[in-house]
DNA sequence: GCGACAG
DNA sequence: ATCTTGTCGC
């Protein structure tokens, strides 16, 4: 569309609004459960998946939902793509999670508001931002084994993630505060959640969910 | 103008 | 993200 452009102008402020109420630091210090929400598409049609883990990596609830894709993706501007799923995914959680982890950027994001960050603000809980690339940042590779990191710095050096292996000889991941968190929690809380394979276990559950419920009931 | 660009 | 088979490496 010709108005997307437009539209873009005014997310743009939203985003810009919204950052002022992101908070960096623990609002928890210890957590019982913990969530991974993700969103899977096909066609017109999007399926969102939230799900709810114990300390004791057993899965103790999901939600799935289904609906209309209403907006494109827009690198810098996912949140308006999938943060309607997401919600109404939580939203049907019997068991509500104490922080969470999104399959995107927290703050390492080009004004500071990624999708872990908007979500976390509009539900006013801890939210954790866990993407397998870059969007915004610069950092220098680590060394590739569990647990090493590096920072993603913005153009001013400042500190806005972490670069942060979570399996020998893979990939890193790129872990950023979401809200009411901070980056060492923030750290702690992916490692704490990664068994045999880097993506930590709730995302693995929420993505295998909602490409599983995508292929269902047409 | 050119390159970069979460999912 | 999605479209898709085999294939290299641990």
């Amino acid at each position: 569309m010709k108005t997307i452009s437009r539209d873009i102008k005014l997310l743009k402020k939203v985003q810009e609004e919204l950052r002022s109420l992101v908070i960096c630091t623990n609002k928890i210090t210890e957590y019982q459960f913990v969530g991974g929400c993700d969103v899977s598409y096909r066609g017109e049609i999007g399926v969102g998946a939230f799900v709810v883990f114990n300390r004791n990596f057993q899965m103790v609830d999901v939600s799935v939902v289904r609906r209309r894709i209403e907006f494109p993706y827009v690198p810098g501007y996912l949140a308006f793509r999938e943060v309607p799923f997401l919600l109404e995914a939580y939203t049907k959680l019997k068991v509500k999670p104490d922080v969470v982890m999104v399959d995107g950027q927290g703050i390492a994001h080009p004004r500071g508001f990624g999708v872990a960050s908007h979500l976390g603000v509009l539900l006013n809980l801890p939210t954790i931002g866990v993407a397998k690339s870059r969007l915004y940042g610069n950092c220098e590779l680590p060394v590739l084994q569990r647990g090493n990191y590096t920072y993603l710095r913005d153009e001013e050096n400042h500190i806005i993630g972490a670069c942060l292996v979570t399996k020998d000889r893979t990939k890193p991941l790129f872990v950023s505060i979401g809200h009411l968190v901070d980056l060492e929690m923030s750290v702690k809380v992916v490692l704490d959640n990664t068994l045999s394979y880097k993506i930590p276990e709730p995302l693995r559950m929420a993505h295998s969910f909602s490409k599983v419920s995508k292929e269902d009931v047409i």
